[in-house]
DNA sequence: CGTTGTGAAATGATTCACAGCT
DNA sequence: AGCTGTGAATCATTTCACAACG
């Protein structure tokens, strides 16, 4: 569907336009200029247009974009107009805060699944979902038809889990490891690091202060 | 002690960086080259050289950097060379979790305070910290002098309790709610959203599917 | 030697500015 | 009148390639 090559920066936005317009659809708004979207996020009119002239031509002229229209689109894009089936191994706190995030369903996400190693664990319910064994992973992938599995096991385990993953046939992994994971490109990687986010958030302060 | 204008993406690649040097220092590893620290993110040994040479000059010609030494720079560049106290606002499954998160303290962070608004969990503990009251926030503050703040709130009471933290003289903060939060470029906010991650991951996967 | 530091060249992303549509 | 879509110009980042160094 995409014209061209799209640059990554771009892909970044989209998520974030999105989350934007879902907010305005729900606030009782019908549709919204390039301006008024770019403002909200602190990008100019002409890099919001930019970004979605990539895609097609979604815009009218002298009205704006229709916000509903935009999301169908935006989600057609991202491949979040169907729902996507994740399983998450490691049942500590971030296991489970991570089960138990509401609002996934309507952005496009399911947890099907809840995998841990240890044997105490096995066998409770986080959320209504009974903790399978680690060692069942690939049976559960084919009964629930995972495509996402998200690392959330002490950091010494990531890299075995995520190589476990994609034996498993997964399709993508989110890696909340503090570490870098090596599936040899087999299949993407997105990763969320607590100690990276605060450094970052650091750096800024620090900036800031100058 | 930045020597001009440095790129944003330089940014972000300093904090890999690091992470992977001190894995190396840890598994015993005293020197590396650019090609070898480039190897292992993914970037080009030039790249590596250029992001280090924008802050001074630490490598040792035919040698390579080592690994000690560039470890102090980033963390003094970083500025995680002393320890940042933050506060988490919000105890539920998130907050607890980032509570417990372990590890913190040797990357330079800690967390010195929970708080949440249910009178019902005001004054239990997670992991030795007495929760406190929202209201009591800017107390909470000035006590043990917190610098960060972390949003793990519900997404309705996120922005004023971004609000409430910058009123309470915080410096930074990191924010897990799905939305956007305005606190008018009066400090500086990184956000961690689980939904723009998912959806992130979604889209690579559908690219490589191509 | 092998490896850094760094200008110069190449590539990539953003901004500008305006024709054209409603 | 208001706003999009887009080529051209500007600005930012990465890659190249090589002199200088231990």
């Amino acid at each position: 569907m995409p014209r061209g090559k799209i640059p990554h920066p771009t892909i970044k936005r989209l998520s974030l336009y999105l989350r934007e317009l879902e907010s305005r659809l729900e606030a009782g708004s019908a549709t919204i200029s390039s301006r008024q979207l770019g403002h909200a996020l602190g990008v100019t009119d002409g890099q919001v247009r930019k970004d979605f002239a990539y895609f097609g031509q979604f815009g009218h002229p002298g009205v704006g974009y229709r916000i509903a229209e935009l999301i169908s689109e935006l989600r057609h894009i991202l491949g979040t107009d169907h729902t996507w089936r994740a399983m998450v191994v490691g049942a500590g706190n971030l296991g489970r805060a991570v089960t138990r995030y509401g609002r996934l369903g309507p952005k496009g996400f399911e947890v099907v699944a809840v995998l841990d190693s240890d044997p105490t664990l096995v066998g409770r319910e986080i959320d209504g979902r009974r903790i399978r064994a680690v060692a069942d992973m690939s049976a559960v992938v084919r009964e629930h038809d995972v495509t996402i599995g998200m690392v959330a096991v002490p950091v010494e385990a990531a890299q075995s889990v995520a190589e476990a993953m994609v034996d498993a046939g997964i399709r993508g992994i989110l890696n909340f490891a503090p570490r870098r994971l090596d599936v040899g490109d087999r299949v993407p990687i997105v990763s969320v690091d607590l100690t990276i986010s605060l450094e970052q958030l650091a750096f800024k302060i620090a900036l800031d202060r100058t």
